[in-house]
RNA sequence: CGCGGGGUGGAGCAGCUCGGUAGCUCGUCGGGCUCAUAACCCGAAGGUCGUAAGUUCAAAUCUUGCCCCCGCAACCA
């Protein structure tokens, strides 16, 4: 009976645009699971999108869709993402789909009927933006401390969870099973800044929005996202539906992996739900790292958005799956920068790897014509060399069952080096003058070519593409010599090897060039995404009379400083005619402020007053910016007051 | 005291949970080789592990204080 493993990714929330940080998680998921795959596991990985709540609401409504239109679009754009970069996995959950939204029905009910959720009054602070309530310890100034913005106090009927039942149990559990939050440092985490605080009940449904799932016996209220989001770990497997042999087979799952910031949702409240439904709790919550670029948080303001899509046209998802695998600690914060992936290709890809098998291959060709003769001496290396590929397959086992991926990487090149350097040990270039030495020649080329079989099975897992290359080159087609426990003997590939030259695996790449190609790229497809974004997602149509409430006049800078404490601010006098209006504008970064004195705008100056950092501004003045972060104001070249139409 | 991450040879990082010879990749310098993608192999230089104090026979690792960098969050009318 092989061993289950069942791994998740989270349900990504599609309400902003995806980046490099998901296509990590995933690219991470899909390679343990194809690892586990690899080693007999009965591998199940399950992937998706979030698609309720507030936000998507309102995103959808800001570009003119239906939710669900928009959602569609979405789900496709990333299905082909996930092609692109080769991910399998075996199922792909929307939480808008039918089975789902009926299961979590039947969750809700069920904890409800237990008594693990009940009804009540919930009087409390809540800020509309991040859907959340908050305890009046947290708050300040009454303004939400997540988000910064106003909050409402607000009364409402809401259902509660009866999360902090569930506080001395999870303590145990987390104690007792030292394995179940990992990296450690997140575990002490979670324990230190909410279990030992204590636990809240936590509110599980909403009335203020209705994209969601309807709580079947109480209309009005939808289901809020804890229990909605989370329980598509068991409701993907058919959990409560008619058919749930995935489940039965499946759950509990080994693997939940996930990025850092929603560590909390997955140790916490997600294992008291499924106490309160009376299940198993996951083997293991992964928190992996987040992504900067060039040591700063990617952005769409910084223009230092990473596109996988670009990345993988021009280098190839091997080369960026690679890259992410090898270059991140797993489980810390990680830099990605244009200049480390081409470096890292340059030397792992194209002068390790594919220079080994460039060069042991075509003395293959050059020194026996492609087909190399059997031959029985042994040479003083062997067993070393036989041991170290063994020894690897072990250790690239063990990291990979303790999720330290890039150091299973770096084993596995290890080994690589390893076989260069056996190659210049030997060197066959020398052997091939003596003709007495044929022997050990057709020897030392055998063991390279079985090197890179055991190579190629051990990159599959985080490269798919590349081994086919070389085992095609190698004239590998049994698949038997091809599995995991194939590689865990040395010597099975046939005594007799006959090779085909291909083309370089890798080429080395110009680093100055590539790098300026990169940034073009980039700017680019930017450009190209936010004109398709505004041609699709472009404002409702609006009247002429809609129009006309709208006044715009010109305006004469008078005066000009920066606010105290804002580095985007500025306060500017704007004389409108015989009047002067006080307007703050986001231009700092832009604008000094001397140099605008006299400049003549476009200003709205019907705007409704509101005060900006405790400053008062009594309209807006007008200013054209790009995706690129660049801004210019509009001026005009008239006197100040005249009508703008 | 808003939250979080981090300060280790020129660059990027590992090691810190469980104290005990400071490790890896890139770069630099010198050498070797010529099968190979100007690649590969060997050797060398270079670090008082941010800082101060404490615990200890022993601290990069544990404790405490301080300094510095970064990300998030906020203002964009």
């Amino acid at each position: 009976m092989k061993n289950k493993f069942y791994i998740t990714t989270p349900i990504y929330y599609p309400n902003d645009k995806l980046h490099i940080g998901h296509s990590y998680t995933t690219v991470a998921a899909d390679t343990i699971a194809r690892n586990k795959k690899q080693r007999g596991y009965d591998v199940f990985f399950l992937t998706g999108l979030d698609e309720h709540g507030q936000k998507i609401e309102r995103t959808a409504k800001k570009v003119g869709m239906e939710p669900k239109k928009y959602l569609d679009n979405i789900h496709e754009w990333i299905i082909d993402l996930w092609g692109l970069m080769d991910i399998k996995y075996d199922k792909f959950i929307r939480t808008t789909d039918d089975y789902h939204v009926k299961a979590v029905q039947d969750i809700f009910k069920t904890l409800y009927d237990k008594g693990e959720i009940y009804k009540s009054v919930y009087k409390g602070l809540y800020c509309t933006s991040c859907e959340t309530f908050y305890t009046d310890r947290q708050v300040e100034d009454n303004k939400c401390p997540d988000c910064g913005k106003e909050i409402e106090i607000i009364e409402e009927n809401a259902y509660f969870f009866r999360l902090s039942k569930y506080q001395d149990r999870l303590m145990k559990h987390i104690e007792e099973n030292p394995g179940f939050i990992l990296p450690v440092s997140r575990k002490n985490e979670m324990v230190n800044n909410f279990l030992k605080p204590g636990l809240e009940d936590l509110c599980v449904s909403r009335t203020t929005f209705s994209w969601g799932v309807p709580v079947e016996f109480d209309k009005g209220h939808v289901v809020y996202v804890w229990i909605d989001a989370l329980s598509n770990y068991i409701t993907a497997l058919g959990y409560t539906s008619g058919d749930d042999k995935l489940f039965q087979k499946y759950w509990p799952a080994d693997l939940h992996l996930m990025a850092k910031e929603i560590v909390r949702f997955h140790s916490i409240i997600w294992p008291a739900i499924l106490m309160a439904l009376g299940l198993p709790l996951p083997q293991t919550v992964f928190g992996h790292g987040w992504i900067v670029f060039d040591g700063k948080k990617m952005g769409k303001s910084t223009g230092n958005v990473v596109d996988p899509k670009i990345l993988t046209a021009r280098y190839g998802v091997d080369a960026i799956r690679y890259f992410l695998m090898r270059e991140i600690v797993f489980g810390q914060d990680g830099n990605f920068s244009n200049e480390a992936l081409i470096q890292r290709i340059n030397s792992d890809l194209a002068n390790d790897l594919g220079n080994l098998l460039s060069r042991a291959v075509g003395m293959v060709e050059k020194y026996f014509g492609g087909e190399l003769p059997e031959s029985n001496v042994e040479l003083p290396l062997e067993n070393e060399i036989k041991n170290y590929c063994l020894n690897t397959v072990l250790k690239v086992e063990a990291c990979f069952d303790k999720y330290e991926l890039n150091d299973g990487i770096g084993e596995i090149w290890s080994l690589v080096r390893r076989m260069n350097k056996f190659t210049d040990e030997m060197s066959p270039w020398v052997l091939v003058k003596d003709e007495s030495k044929k022997a050990e020649l057709a020897k030392t080329l055998y063991i390279l070519a079985e090197s890179l079989r055991v190579i190629s099975v051990l990159i599959s897992s985080f490269m798919p593409n590349t081994p086919k290359e070389v085992q095609k080159q190698l004239n590998i087609t049994d698949e038997n010599i091809l599995t995991w426990e194939s590689i865990k003997q040395f010597g099975l590939l046939g005594k007799k090897v006959s090779i085909t030259k291909g083309g370089v695996i890798f080429p080395r790449l110009d680093l100055k060039k590539e790098i300026d190609e990169l940034v073009l790229l980039n700017a680019e497809t930017q450009k190209n995404t936010m004109a398709k974004k505004t041609a699709k997602f472009s404002l409702p149509e609006i009247s002429i009379e809609e129009f006309a409430k709208i006044e715009i006049k010109t305006g004469e800078i008078i005066a000009c400083e920066k606010i105290e404490g804002s580095d985007k601010l500025l306060k500017s006098q704007v004389k409108i005619g015989e009047e002067v209006k006080q307007i703050v504008s986001g231009i700092a970064k832009h604008y000094q402020p001397e140099g605008l004195i006299g400049t003549k705008v476009a200003v709205v100056t019907n705007l409704k007053p509101v005060k900006l950092r405790g400053v008062l501004s009594e309209g807006m003045v007008l200013a054209a910016s790009n995706d690129k972060g660049e801004l210019k104001l509009v001026t005009v070249d008239m006197d100040s007051g005249a009508v703008i139409k």
